[in-house]
RNA sequence: GGGGGCGUAGCUCAGUUGGUUAGAGCGCCAGCCUGUCACGCUGGAGGUCGCGGGUUCGAGUCCCGUCGCCCUCGCCA
């Protein structure tokens, strides 16, 4: 071992004792020929390190000529800096190691950017000196972190019986859902393996295995657009369990969040985690995920509009719109005329929004442009059904349903973040059940799943299955933490007759499901169980627990918005052989260097 | 595919209505300094203003194109 003890833990009790460490040269500062201070860091922290010619001059004459994030390794003994000498900011602070031998174990270049202090350089260059960036406290913290959350969901399942199994990385490819990354196979010219985008069919098929109780932190992949919370590769925390209804499985999770957070994070979550329907939460929040860390609902003036004399709310109401809105409490003074007819109205536009009405409560009356259009009595009415003051700011979208959903729930976001409505440090997590099974999709004339094609109909709505789809509640449920998605699962069929029927109403027919499914269905036509599951993204529960809202502060190694990884370059061009083997041929030539 | 933001020294940024030799802080290099710890002091080096084209007597600044990074809509069973 080249060390006896790391850079974090010396201390005052550690006084006159023989020491080596080892490390990288966090900073260096040199008093005169004679006397040099290196403050040695590794990932447990840093120590002093002295160098003095009363000791020996050739050590010393070395000393000179380190410089920053060099690795250097030092033997010497531990001494109490003195009264008045110590540094309370460092946790070893009271002591220092007087250097006996240097050895200089790697030299380094001049790093592009500080470790640390400073502002931080772009993503850019952090990106591509990832191995410098990681050496930061925080990247150092948030990978820590992640270490714990994983150690102690594994801990939690397997006090319970459950068993970690390995699913296969190269697998069929299901053209539902997103876009699958291929791998082409060398021994099947022309066919392609698809990188998993979840376990999910895997783990039915260990149901039917009898297994019982399977989870697996699991890596996934979507070769879809990027966004600050997704990544293409990402992992889920993956579980299914045998012989259980919903509520089982909320239960269960229940108790992996209490328990998690409380483990990494000392945060104590109340449960049972409160449950929204997915009706409800549309209704007042315009979201399935809404951000409970604050209220400012959705309130709904249609039926008062439609008597009004404002053609534009009336024009919109006839043709089956909604006229819904937000009460900004104290907010009549906060937004200018500019920022809601600007700023504000842009904002809602990016989400299909027209127009941003408002109107500010004064003197127990409502005072805006359009004000006029509404009688006495239907401002008394707009008033109350906002739960409105005087002082606060409404306001309105009229448009669709489903833009309305859309415009307010992202304006519910940001006027509470501008408004400081909610503490950032604070967690609100939720269960959203009973999704719909399907939504339809008008391009293709045709249901789509709206969780995956082998989620139960909910039992009371089967009815509907046939004369009514569109109705069908799903046993599904989605936890919701923060405004994000931290986990979605549900019930699954395991009566391939059922499975066949939700087959049929998504247009896959059965020779299509057999090619692409057949190995499910087979597997459900041999005693499957019944069973239910759930998954958790991993990355974002870090990512929130880390008190972060970018999912590439706790992953070592991220790709950029293109999906491009700037440390290896990848992805890259491979060599002609690689190709021919493949079997493939580029029907564009790569552009000329 | 659409919308928005950014790109000037190694890093973070400033740079006026287009006008002399493009600046600052940090970092880096050299020297000085025996108790520093954001050490201090003195001096110095360092620029394809992302790239290409255009307008102009003159472009970091204006116009067109393009590349990269970030946020976002669509997309993400």
């Amino acid at each position: 071992m080249l060390r006896t003890h790391n850079c974090g833990e010396l201390r005052r009790e550690n006084d006159g004792q023989p020491v080596s460490l080892a490390g990288w040269v966090h900073s260096y500062r040199e008093q005169g020929r004679e006397l040099v201070f290196v403050d040695l860091r590794d990932r447990y922290g840093k120590t002093q390190v002295v160098f003095n010619t009363d000791e020996d001059s050739r050590i010393d004459e070395l000393a000179r000529k380190l410089r920053r994030e060099d690795v250097i390794h030092v033997e010497g003994t531990v001494r109490y800096r003195g009264d008045g000498l110590t540094n309370p900011k460092l946790d070893t602070g009271e002591i220092e190691v007087r250097v006996t031998q240097l050895k200089l174990l790697s030299r380094s270049k001049t790093p592009p950017f500080e470790i640390e202090g400073g502002d931080l350089p772009n993503e850019e260059l952090r990106l591509s000196h990832r191995f410098l960036d990681l050496r930061r406290p925080e990247l150092q913290k948030n990978i820590r972190l992640r270490h714990d959350l994983t150690q102690a969901v594994r801990a939690y399942f397997n006090e319970r019986d459950f068993l970690e199994i390995e699913t296969p990385m190269l697998g069929r490819s299901t053209p539902e859902g997103a876009r699958d990354y291929l791998v082409p196979s060398r021994v099947h010219p022309g066919s392609f393996y698809a990188l998993p985008q979840s376990p999910q069919i895997y783990k039915q098929i260990l149901m039917v295995s009898g297994f019982d109780r399977y989870y697996q932190i699991a890596r996934c992949f979507r070769d879809e657009d990027l966004r600050a919370d997704r990544q293409p590769e990402f992992t889920q925390i993956d579980l299914e369990m045998s012989f259980v209804d919903r509520d089982d499985v909320l239960e269960m999770i229940d108790g992996l969040v209490s328990s998690v957070m409380k483990q990494v994070r000392d945060i104590d979550v109340p449960l049972p985690l409160p449950r929204y329907t997915h009706a409800e939460v549309m209704e007042k929040y315009g979201t399935d995920k809404p951000d409970l860390r604050f209220g400012m609902p959705i309130h709904d003036i249609s039926e008062i509009a439609a008597e009004s004399d404002f053609s534009v709310f009336k024009t919109v109401i006839g043709n089956g719109g909604r006229i819904r809105g937000l009460t900004v409490k104290n907010g009549a003074e906060a937004y200018s005329r500019r920022l809601l007819d600007v700023d504000l109205k842009k904002f809602v536009g990016e989400y299909g929004a027209r127009g941003l009405a408002y109107m500010k409560v004064v003197g127990g009356a409502l005072e805006s442009t359009i004000a006029k259009f509404f009688s006495a009595e239907q401002q008394q009415a707009i008033i109350a059904t906002m739960e409105a003051e005087d002082g606060d700011l409404l306001l309105f979208v009229a448009d669709s349903w489903k833009v309305t959903c859309a415009a307010l729930a992202a304006l519910r976001n940001r006027i509470a973040k501008e408004q400081n409505l909610y503490d950032p440090a604070s967690f609100s997590c939720l269960w959203v059940v009973d999704f719909p099974l399907f939504t339809w999709n008008p391009d293709e004339d045709r249901f789509d799943a709206e969780h995956h094609p082998f989620c139960q109909p909910n039992a009371e709505d089967v009815e509907y299955l046939n004369t009514d789809p569109g109705k069908v509640r799903a046993d599904s449920y989605d936890l919701v933490v923060n405004g994000y998605e931290a986990a979605s699962g549900s019930v699954r069929i395991h009566d391939s007759e059922i499975q066949k029927a939700i087959f049929d109403l998504l247009r896959i027919d059965s020779e299509e499901a057999e090619r692409r499914f057949g190995f499910l269905l087979d597997a459900l036509r041999f005693g499957a169980p019944p069973h239910a599951g759930i998954a958790l993204g991993l990355d974002r529960w870090v990512m929130m627990l880390a008190g972060n809202d970018n999912i590439r502060e706790v992953i070592a190694f991220p790709k950029t918005q293109r999906a491009a990884d700037l440390l290896s370059g990848a992805p890259s061009e491979v060599d002609e052989q690689q190709l021919l083997d493949l079997h493939i041929e580029l029907s564009e030539p790569p552009a000329a260097e």
